[in-house]
DNA sequence: GCTTGACCTCAAGTTGGCTTGAAGTTGTAC
DNA sequence: GTACAACTTCAAGCCAACTTGAGGTCAAGC
């Protein structure tokens, strides 16, 4: 078992980011020592799970729907068969950006607006702000 | 000359986005007719590059630094250089935990915990955690 | 000449993911 | 037995990027 500054020290997440991911339920404590929350050691593998979906660009509560509540971290496949399709999707689009940033790097001419590549990119820009 | 529904229209985006971007100094309208404000047909493009910048992972004022403040686009070339790079590391960490999540959806085995695999997609998704 | 609707300003509210601060408690070391 | 550091709770604050709302103005159509 582990106290609050050993599980954050493990980790790299502040106390203050433990004790807010246990009070939202995407953590437990199993008990205390006096007052002090007392983790079992396997909270790391659910926190890094979470630091995960992060990455991925889940929100908190699409990843405790993900990862489910209870003890041990239960994945939801179908879900997350979904979610590397979307981020299939997302690293698709920003290598789009990226080649097209380069070529506005290494592209002398002025005027970008009438370069097709640039309105190519520009054009997936536009459709990715559209969906918010 | 267009007015700000006019230039909504095009855009997709709201007027009250449009005001606020006016607001903070990210595009200029050219006049008023009355209390309407007017803006020039080449403000659409200001604002797809807004929008590529945000899909791009930017902040409106890190958009600002690069696009510069007056009328026509100025890119900032090197500092764009950088963000493509940044934008290419993301894009490998993000193909790396697209290609951990299809493994995870494939991968029968109860325990991911100990399956080397998903103990790298972990390494990196920690290590993007640290780095805020 | 009055209603309507599209615009205007300015302040305040919203969301997510935390952090910070004040005030209290506890186990350990001296 | 007391000082101390490390915890605790709870409320409030913070940030970006907007949105919403109240209350006002203006041009056009009837």
């Amino acid at each position: 078992m582990l106290d609050i500054s050993e599980l954050s020290r493990r980790t790299g997440f502040p106390a203050s980011r433990l004790r807010y991911y246990e009070e939202i339920g995407l953590i437990r404590s199993s008990g205390r020592k006096g007052l002090k929350r007392l983790f079992e050691e396997d909270v790391t593998t659910r926190l890094a799970l979470i630091a995960l979906g992060q990455t991925a660009g889940f929100s908190l509560a699409e990843i405790r729907a993900l990862i489910g509540v209870e003890g041990k971290p239960r994945l939801d496949r179908a879900r997350l068969g979904q979610q590397a399709d979307r981020l299939n999707a997302q690293i698709d689009e920003l290598t789009v950006l990226r080649d097209g940033i380069r070529h506005i790097v290494n592209c002398s001419a002025e005027n970008h607006l009438d370069c097709p590549r640039f309105r190519r990119i520009m054009r997936v820009a536009m459709k990715r702000r559209g969906a918010r």
